[in-house]
DNA sequence: GACAAGATGTTGCATGTACATGTATCCTTC
DNA sequence: GAAGGATACATGTACATGCAACATCTTGTC
């Protein structure tokens, strides 16, 4: 379920290596959080949070696919999960009529709201474990965490 | 195809959303360099890499699994494409009839050799780009790349 | 030996994603 | 205002992956 050893290449690759298992233990921890506490997945709540972020509530399907780094295929059906869910609603733009808005909808807020608190637990407590297993992580997290943009 | 924006929530996801930036970036360019040019995917190719890193150039099943982050159904069915290929053999393991060792041909080892080019290039131009683009990025690679265990 | 429990892979099925293509709409130019 | 091309999504298809059920083999115990 989680890569284990480095292979022994380039420092490159090692680094690139660590990156990798990082980001696959956390993502697994975290849509198995989700998916088991709260019945949506990690791309669902991804654009849950992005469409609760923007303030329209509401993002055109192209805007979406960026934002959760899907391509836009994907996102259609995407959208089609969270609009059976109940999540999202699918608005015809109305001054260009090729587009589509997903719109929020109180109950898609709610659910994201909810697992949020349960996002930030799990990420907050891989993380930690992380940082424990691998100092380096620490320093390299920290410096990410320095905010940015 | 990437995501673009981070979501304005905590510090903490915020800082995660940056990995997963890196993440999907990195790893898009990495896959379609390998397939395009060596007709590979990524997984593929990290799989011959642990075997050709392994003393003898095999592997068990479940070991393969951890090390590229697959979980074993999955790793059946890759190495049933490496077979395919021609890059690895499946052997059955003497001493315990229940396990199976993947085996490295010489021609699985001879692609990833020529793939490892290709890798590290575009690793190495992938991060690079990132690293302009966010200089907090470079930092926090700067503080992986300190080579561990 | 025989049986129970655990380990190791494999297969059936559902899901999610990407790529290629189709359809409708918009925009530019003439 | 019609033609040609670009843009925004939707759909068909293929494939990789995970989970659950299964078969096979090993080990421990009696």
């Amino acid at each position: 379920m989680t890569p284990a050893a480095a292979p022994p290449v380039s420092d490159l690759a090692a680094t690139w290596q660590h990156v990798l298992l990082l980001h696959t233990r956390v993502e697994n921890r975290l849509a198995t959080a989700l998916q088991r506490r709260h019945g949506i997945g990690l791309s669902e709540f991804r654009a849950l949070g992005h469409l609760a972020a923007s303030p329209t509530s509401e993002l055109r399907m192209q805007e979406l696919a960026d934002k959760v780094g899907l391509n836009q295929s994907s996102v259609t059906r995407l959208v089609a999960r969270l609009g059976t869910a109940g999540f999202a609603v699918r608005d015809l733009c109305p001054d260009d009529k090729r587009g589509v808005y997903t719109v929020l909808t109180e109950a898609g807020r709610t659910r994201h709201a909810e697992a949020s608190r349960t996002y930030e637990e799990t990420l907050e407590a891989a993380l930690e474990e992380a940082r424990r297993a691998d100092p380096q992580l620490a320093a390299a997290l920290t410096a990410l965490s320095a905010h940015a943009s």
